[in-house]
DNA sequence: CGATTATATGCGCATTGACAGATGTGTCCA
DNA sequence: TGGACACATCTGTCAATGCGCATATAATCG
């Protein structure tokens, strides 16, 4: 049956990317499955505006969700055009070498090992690798 | 002598690609350096609109000018950001597969080719290959 | 059920960005 | 020197986006 895929929309998917508390979410992701407390504990900003960059990034295609509970779990999905995937991929290798992006992984590294340490994480799930056989979009 | 470079702002680099004009000129450009009045004519757009773009895209740092008479020609600069410049070589890359990209560039060979066929062009410089060596930014 | 926790959304406001149309600036040429 | 040409910028308008704050929704727990 016909498929009626939308055309990727590239203007967005760049869009997207034009915001610093955005980038930042996505280099936390980079290839775990993390749950939106921590993205409010680490970059230490109002959940309200975490939740709202973060509904930007799963409208754009970039991202997607999963409820567990009372929790929901983001992570990165690749687009489906290959090009726009090749830059996605190319962009978080370049977060590697970036000294704020490191700083928030080191957070979030700490975060997890000492999670005692942090009073809004208490009880939340740990962050969690994806599945790599996952990490392509499949509508 | 303490040469105060700015720290590459990495949002706005990202924000100057959020526009589906501006990704068709930096497209056009490629690894060429290019005359206003052909932007004008292949993407067929008000001059004051395609002039307003290119400034946005110099200010971000993508593009840099060359006056050449009444001529302005456009060119890309890489970033002095080094996985600004992956990032920036990946998307041009990736446009080579894009339908309407392509479809840009082959009006522009066209009419390189025969410039007698647009009255706009008329005695406007053709489209020069970029040194090799001055492709990245130095301030 | 009602309370609590985790996350999302509505609202008002300020900023930015896109556009068309008019006008300004720089350069060449007669 | 005054057009004519190529390009840049100003002006007003409208839509999109970002933010803080308040509130709604969804799931769990007692």
């Amino acid at each position: 049956m016909a498929t009626r895929q939308k055309a990727f929309d590239i203007e967005r998917f760049f869009q997207a990317l034009g915001d610093n508390t955005r980038l930042r979410l996505l280099n936390l992701m980079g290839d775990q499955e993390i749950c939106v407390c921590y993205f409010v504990e680490i970059l230490n900003q109002p959940q309200p505006k975490i939740s709202r960059h973060l509904a930007y990034l799963r409208n754009a295609g970039i991202v997607t969700t999963r409820r567990d509970g009372k929790w929901m779990h983001y992570r990165i999905v690749m687009p489906p055009n290959e090009g726009a995937a090749r830059v996605l991929q190319e962009i978080l290798q370049w977060f590697k070498e970036e000294k704020t992006m490191q700083s928030d992984r080191a957070k979030l590294t700490k975060a997890c090992c000492t999670p005692e340490k942090f009073v809004t994480l208490q009880g939340a799930p740990l962050p969690m690798p994806v599945e790599p056989s996952t990490v392509f979009a499949t509508r």
